[in-house]
DNA sequence: TAAAGTCTGTTGAATTTTCAACAAAAGAGG
DNA sequence: CCTCTTTTGTTGAAAATTCAACAGACTTTA
């Protein structure tokens, strides 16, 4: 676990938690490491909840596939971002989605009903850790928000220009790379890809983006 | 506030704290009680956030307006349900959201920041609070899994029998009413309403489900 | 009870999406 | 450097959505 100090002090989930208190308390929390080299299921849908993952290194894609085959990708997490804690916190079986690894990556695992109910031991620094975990939730229901604001959007077109509005509010500028190829941001936006690799054509020939394959900037 | 203290008692966010402690937390909270007659907005979208709101009587609807005039309901939420959480706890300045009071309705707003950092009376059930309301979050976020599962189906037909399958399971039969007129049907889903109501007709004359007003029966 | 307003279902035309198939471009690996 | 694989852009036809308009049913109110 000494190899992961860094990023772990870096994680929002354990901020303000000192390094000496953070290992005994992940001994508390059953902490575990596990690799995943690039396309290995992390978990597949259905699998039982009760774990918080968290990315130490590479990145991971949570999505969901209905039963036309449809993918739908709900986030991309990198290093330091959480996933399953709201499945934890809600105390369901099964998680609904599944968790894919996009590169190969080291996800630190956590029994999600020690980081819920403190241990006898009463580790110090538990209640900020519900907390980080409670702004860490309400960051995921900000971002279904915002989702929702993306994917409403009836036309493929103006979930794309709703997407890249977004892009260019969170990195502040008109030029931005995007985390996805074209098939991801069509299964983000639930779209067709030929549909949106046609609609990136149109306006780019229109003269309202320059894109240049994952880098788009708005004009 | 004594005229509420049934409804508080089986309010979700105040669950294992005791009558006595719970009064002198809402002072501490900054508690008020305010009334919205039917179609009254509760918040605009962009009003200033950092208050919790729970609905004691009557019913609200959470949603969003785009710049295109088409309207995403997001919930629909009634007694004990709370709003405004996931914002206050984010710390975000104004809400991304329009709520608007469905039926006459009593809510009470608590100042988001006294519930997030415990006084310094430390009054005893603040931690259960925060459990509560982190559990509160949880319960968002799952919902709004459960709507990207509805609301990612390509066409009318299919988002539509999506959320009549969660309908199901949610009550456990196969017959129920559903909390929304057609327009608000299609606003969930987000699809026409035209379009909507003929896929209904659609659907039953296929046999597949009986709707006579609200009330659906899948067959 | 009548009038006014709201909700719902229908329709047809215009727009858009999806789907399947293919070819060019880019990237990986030997 | 060449081959194999993956990604991306294009196309046309079929399917579905949206939009606007309207009429009947239902509610509310005066």
């Amino acid at each position: 676990m000494e190899n992961y100090q860094k990023i772990l002090e870096e994680c929002p989930l354990f901020a303000e938690i000192g390094r000496a208190e953070l290992s005994s308390m992940l001994a508390c929390m059953r902490a575990e490491v596990k690799s995943f080299p690039r396309g290995r299921d992390v978990w597949v849908e259905g699998a039982p909840a009760g774990q918080i993952g968290v990315v130490l290194t590479g990145a991971v894609q949570v999505y969901r596939v209905d039963f036309l085959g449809n993918r739908s990708l709900i986030f991309r997490l990198g290093r330091g971002e959480v996933f399953g804690e709201a499945f934890a916190c809600a105390e369901v079986e099964t998680v609904p989605v599944a968790v894919l690894a996009e590169e190969d990556a080291e996800i630190l695992f956590l029994k999600a009903s020690c980081v819920l109910h403190p241990c006898e031991r009463h580790c110090g620094h538990h209640d900020r850790l519900i907390y980080n975990l409670m702004r860490d939730l309400a960051r995921e229901a900000l971002w279904f928000h915002e989702r929702v604001e993306i994917t409403s959007k009836r036309t493929t077109r103006n979930k794309l220009l709703a997407y890249l509005a977004h892009m260019r509010r969170e990195t502040g500028s008109p030029s931005f790379s995007v985390p996805f190829d074209r098939q991801e941001l069509a299964d983000f936006l639930e779209v067709d890809r030929s549909g949106l690799s046609a609609e990136i054509g149109k306006l780019r020939r229109e003269g309202v983006i320059l894109c240049e394959k994952k880098r788009f900037t708005l004009l």
